[in-house]
DNA sequence: CACCGGATCCGGTAAACACCTGATTCGTCG
DNA sequence: CGACGAATCAGGTGTTTACCGGATCCGGTG
């Protein structure tokens, strides 16, 4: 039986050329999504083998995402795929239980590898990822995280991308009160007090694309 | 003869990707590169009968890799491979020589669509670009690169800097109306509905730092 | 000169935002 | 079990935005 892929990012002509190069290798891909949300749902409906998850992706980032994916299904192998190389982004997904990280200027054949790889229960980090930091994650330190909740961030995202808080609260299925708090709580906790620095920040946290 | 491509993208996940994409379709890879610099050196040992370039790259970036490749071999097609849909882009892109500009959102078939396109001489832009831009620029190609005037770049920073209308007219010593003018016009001018957009549109253009 | 575009100003309106308070449910963790 | 944080919802208030319209002044250019 071939390993069941979740394919996710947002550019349709890269996730083809993916597809087309995964199929090569006679891995089956059970859906091919452009957003995280999107990602999760199909998660939820049917749980894929491996999830590939691009980081920048619109409506919920290919992080949390990964979380959605494996809160529905923990059996679930997550691998990042992104051109974030910073020892951030590569803790925060360890952290979220992400068993593979793959930069996309490596070869194909790197994300192959770390297909097998985490089918095999093994964890699989491209080269050229910083080794000091996966130790400290592995002995447990203590680094700075981000304030937010997972729910925070999203709607952070949301209302960076410029969706109004009612269109925020539509897309969650919350109400727009719900939606505000949430925001509200972003700003206090950030100390920001407009949506211009709002957006800023979202994008020094590559939660979104300029 | 097969169609002879020169492939420029700094992610070789992608690359190879999009290799196994079009020569699918038939195409001959003449050359795979992963910066602007490369490709322009390529170019100018091997004239390849098109040129698929990413927009952002290392070394040298895709447009004025364009420029190079082009000035090397005029006979070369350029099509440009981007995420980026604004309208600058576009126009700099067309007005460097490129004859195609296809957005990676867009299928694998657009791509396909428009290296046919491009060799039978005429232009090809994924659907989404803006036309009255391109139509301007095809009527008479002196386009202000930026369709902001300098009062309006000048609010445009200070709103995506966070600032408020009234705080805005308060630096600028104009009145609030005045300054919500100016809001307006370049939030028209720019097709852009909500301050967050303003903000990542100034981010894009360099206006102000995330 | 007459026209045009940039910059300035002003009126109004409905929606969205920024900020506050208080409350309930739920799962986790000590 | 009880405390706690996360997530949910709701009431209210004043400010700001987004968008509409029209107007004046001024410096170039045909």
């Amino acid at each position: 039986m071939p390993t069941r892929i979740l394919l996710a990012d947002d550019h349709l002509i890269v996730r083809q050329g993916l597809r087309a190069l995964l199929e090569g290798e006679g891995f089956e891909i059970l859906a091919e999504v452009g957003d995280g949300r999107e990602a999760a749902k199909v998660a939820r409906q049917r749980c894929p083998d491996v999830a590939v998850m691009d980081f920048a992706m619109p409506a919920l980032n290919g992080l949390d995402a990964s979380r959605e994916i494996l809160r529905a299904c923990p059996r679930a192998k997550v691998i990042l795929l992104t051109m974030h190389t910073e020892d951030h982004y590569v803790l925060e997904a360890l952290r979220a239980g992400a068993k593979g990280y793959v930069v996309k200027t490596q070869a194909a054949a790197d994300l192959v590898r770390a297909i097998h790889e985490v089918q095999r229960g093994m964890m699989y980090l491209s080269p050229g990822i910083s080794q000091t930091i996966v130790q400290a994650f592995l002995t447990k330190s203590d680094v700075p995280v981000d304030p937010l909740t997972p729910r925070e961030r999203e709607v952070l995202q949301l209302v960076a991308e410029g969706k109004t808080t009612k269109e925020v609260a539509g897309l969650l299925g919350i109400s727009f009160k719900t939606a505000e708090s949430h925001r509200m709580r972003v700003m206090r906790k950030l100390d920001i007090h407009e949506t211009a620095s709002l957006v800023r920040y979202a994008v020094r946290r590559g939660l979104i694309q300029p």
